[in-house]
DNA sequence: AACTATTTCAACCGCTGTCGA
DNA sequence: ATCGACAGCGGTTGAAATAGT
């Protein structure tokens, strides 16, 4: 396309954000929402072009962002739709509430990589070093194939889900348009959301959590593989870690009672499989290879997690 | 205490996808 | 069908913080 960069004007300020700044476009946005990103900074009294502000917003003002330390299930999610879907970080953040994209990220690349490196993982393939042995043979093929296949089911029904999400903001937007011409006065979650969030009101059972990197219904907040898999999560995602993070990490590992390890095995097995076998019902046939692939995938992800299990101690790992 | 090396993460850059005219 | 405007995404950078000597 060839489009000018939004910040070539001259006397655009970058760099770091200001604490003026911010309460200058967060008290904007608290007044009138985002609207137009473009023509923000101006409305805003900000030297600033809209891009640098969309950011700052999505990455650090936003009032729904959760900050600080990553949880053991929220590491291990990571790592697992890593594996799934590639470096998506924005489809990767929609399983991760409150997290950006940004922050998953850098988060990827800053810790996990470099633990599943130290473990011997390729981070990209997520294949053991002694793998690429066998990639010769017709077994590694197939794993790659049907990895390949797991993948294409997730990007379908995230695309689902955003489509779903985009639908019903639309129905909401009109709904609530009307609702804040009758009752200006929100709190201020919910004023400073104008535009990129609604109320929960009249959604059903369902919350409404929408963001600019995250397009996705979840029930209650939580991520939808979380619950399918009925893990206990409050309390275990929002925990503070008193000791070192990988203490943290190998004690939660380690206790078979808390069914951390089978969680999320089955979590990509009983999800994809489930999805893949409801969707197959409807569209396509899955045969007895794909069977056989669940197996196999769920060999290798016990793999992952015995290697993260046998790990001695955080200094190894990091 | 001073210096250097390493790590972290907020922010930028450039590209792509989407939508409306 | 084409084009331009815009939002969003992922890769990268660099300043600040932290660790090591």
């Amino acid at each position: 396309m060839g489009r000018s960069p939004c910040c070539d004007k001259d006397g655009l300020k970058k760099g770091p954000w200001t604490p003026e700044e911010d309460q200058k476009l967060l008290a904007y946005i608290e007044e009138h929402g985002h609207g137009s990103w473009r023509s923000l900074p101006e409305k805003a009294g900000l030297q600033r072009c809209g891009k640098s502000c969309r950011l700052r917003w999505t990455n650090y003002l936003r009032p729904d962002i959760k900050r600080g330390k990553f949880s053991v299930q929220e590491e291990q999610t990571i790592i697992q739709l890593h594996a799934l879907l590639g470096n998506r970080w924005s489809a990767i953040a929609t399983h991760l509430p409150k997290r950006t994209d940004n922050e998953i990220k850098n988060y990827w690349n800053t810790h996990l990589k470099k633990r599943l490196v130290k473990m011997g993982i390729d981070p990209v393939t997520h294949k053991h070093k002694n793998e690429t042995l066998l990639s010769s043979t017709g077994q590694s093929n197939k794993n790659l194939a049907t990895l390949s296949h797991m993948a294409q089911w997730e990007s379908a029904r995230l695309e689902a889900e955003a489509r779903l999400a985009r639908e019903s903001k639309l129905l909401h937007l009109q709904h609530y348009q009307n609702k804040k011409a009758a009752a200006p006065s929100l709190c201020l979650t919910h004023k400073a959301s104008t535009n990129w969030t609604k109320p929960n009101e009249g959604m059903g059972d369902h919350q409404l959590l929408e963001s600019p990197t995250s397009t996705v219904t979840f029930s209650e907040n939580l991520p939808p593989m979380i619950m399918h898999l009925g893990i206990p999560t409050g309390n275990r995602n929002s925990r503070v870690a008193v000791s070192s993070e990988h203490d943290d990490w190998m004690r939660q590992i380690n206790c078979p009672e808390e069914g951390i390890e089978e969680g999320f095995t089955s979590l990509l097995l009983s999800d994809s499989v489930d999805r893949s076998l409801s969707a197959g019902k409807n569209a396509v046939e899955v045969n007895e290879s794909e069977y056989s692939y669940y197996e196999d995938n769920k060999n290798y992800w016990n793999t992952i997690l015995n290697l993260v299990d046998s790990s001695p101690s955080d200094d190894v790992l990091i």
